[in-house]
DNA sequence: TTGAAAGCGATACCAA
DNA sequence: TTGGTATCGCTTTCAA
């Protein structure tokens, strides 16, 4: 690799005057900046960032720390997050901790010896401790970890209530809801949302409310089970598109027409969402903006530009397709 | 951050011995290392990575260039690629190219001046010349871009092939063939194989045959057509699961019963296959071992371990579901 | 067995 | 305007 002092040697300049073309900085006579300009050319130079970021202790790097990219949702937000970084000259080392304190701690210590400057993460299990040790900017996003903590993530709730208020004018008479793990903000928020709306009906039973774990087996399984429980149940709010698709399989295989029998709504707008027969109605969350929003807020918190909040609770809307 | 020197000071040694204890590598007495070796412990000392690799002009990162992480296919891939390469002590820089000349070069660029060890490339619009240049170890996936470059890739024309034959032996009188793109090689392959199956039966024609772009609205377009076409068709293999999902949803629409009316096979296996009423039945690509297998040889390639092929061609199989 | 020092490729200070 | 040089944190050679 061509290094800045066969530029410098081929411009018969100092390495000191080709640092400042280079960066643009400091006074450069125009002559000078000419031939070296043209010794860049002419060796194809390129700077090598490894020794700039020994320097500046930066590295134009972000890491993106998920649980698991498999996750229908995740590749919509990496790609938000990829394009955006890639616009403003960040790259970014993507990580999948499976929800693995381990792991994280270990992601975590290797992007900081690589000097990433900043991270975004999705994460339950991290402590508002751990990641103030880390002493570089931080966004967490589609989760909650700790005030302090810069924030994105959408409204749960309103959009849980959104969903089951949609289930009650549609005439479902009953109406469960299969929530995502105990203890995850988001599916609690979003489980607190549809007992808002229908716990003070007359119907309503805390057996209407069935565990699920955002994947598809656990909610065939927990709408077989709620299905065989409640034979009368009309309506179901599945807390992400995922159970819902779950959810829209197991009544089929129970011989249930989809939306006459039974109306099912989800939640995320993942791509999935428009790939089945019927196509889901959903809460849509803007996962691309979500993305977009978190990079840009962390790049600017890494260079120091004024950012105006530091939590974004960003607006989700209903789209009304064939499953309801 | 703490450093080497800050390790030294309290262990009362060298700077070197410290490095020597940290590399495992020239004569250190055991007095010395565990000294160094509590120092370590004490100041929770992380060597920096960067210094490491101006030094070794190694960067412990790989390179991860995709068309588009969004394309069902590639979370799958990209998982493997990650999984292996933090089991190995590698991290990995995600890159989305849209399949863009330019934005490949620029990625291209980018990673070489991270010092990247190796890269893992899909694309088709790369040339040979562009990825000998690089100076680093490449592997291809996917797709094949030049004989010369280390591959993996799946049986596309067998895998074709049996599909295709499977729809016969269900019966099926007239197939047609949604086909990928025209140039990608997988497309072509695929298409190849079809075409050996059907192209000796009286019934064949080309117009069998229709375009689609690896997504599912091209499909639903092309099946719309097809099917008006040739109302007579009652078996469609698609080239990949997503044009798959599309035939199924324009089959919907116009009325025809799956499988009863037209059997529909894909060709990937990607997790949405799963996701479908009916269940696709669909050529199973081993997508994660793709990327395990591309993975570790890219590592015995940058670490000059010997590997016994560069060409890897691996098998598919048909995974029957409810769409035949 | 150990430490001093050169060097990796850049940046930025200071003196000229 | 320019160049010399210390520096970033680490590895490795060489001499002791």
């Amino acid at each position: 690799m061509v290094s800045i002092k066969d530029v410098a040697k081929q411009a018969g300049v100092s390495v000191a005057t080709v640092s400042r073309v280079l960066n643009n900085k400091g006074y450069v006579s125009e002559s000078a900046r000419k031939k070296v300009e043209q010794s860049i050319q002419e060796l194809n130079y390129k700077p090598n960032e490894v020794a700039r970021s020994l320097f500046k202790k930066q590295s134009k790097t972000i890491g993106l720390i998920v649980p698991d990219i498999m996750n229908p949702f995740f590749p919509e937000l990496a790609r938000a997050v990829e394009d955006i970084a890639a616009e403003l000259g960040y790259s970014v080392i993507l990580c999948n901790t499976d929800e693995n304190k381990e792991k994280e701690q270990h992601y975590l210590d290797v992007l900081l010896q690589k000097y990433v400057d900043g991270i975004i993460v999705s994460s339950n299990t991290l402590s508002a401790e751990q990641i103030h040790k880390l002493h570089i900017p931080i966004v967490s996003i589609d989760r909650e970890i700790s005030q302090g903590i810069p924030t994105i993530v959408v409204e749960n709730k309103k959009g849980a209530q959104t969903a089951t208020r949609f289930l009650k004018d549609k005439e479902c008479k009953k109406i469960a809801h299969i929530r995502g793990p105990l203890g995850v903000t988001n599916a609690d928020e979003r489980c607190e949302g549809y007992k808002e709306v229908v716990s003070g009906e007359p119907w309503f039973r805390e057996s209407y409310i069935v565990n699920g774990y955002f994947d598809m087996q656990s909610s065939i399984e927990a709408t077989n089970k709620l299905l065989r429980l409640h034979p009368e149940i009309d309506g179901i709010f599945a807390a992400n598109d995922t159970m819902a698709i779950g959810a829209i399989k197991s009544a089929h295989q129970l011989g249930r027409k989809i939306p006459e029998d039974i109306a099912i709504i989800g939640f995320d707008g993942i791509a999935l969402s428009k790939a089945t027969v019927p196509e889901l109605t959903t809460i849509v969350q803007p996962i691309y903006e979500l993305g977009k929003k978190a990079t840009t807020m962390l790049v600017h918190l890494i260079e120091k530009k004024p950012v105006e909040k530091t939590f974004y609770e960003l607006e989700v809307r209903l789209v009304e397709r064939h499953s309801t």
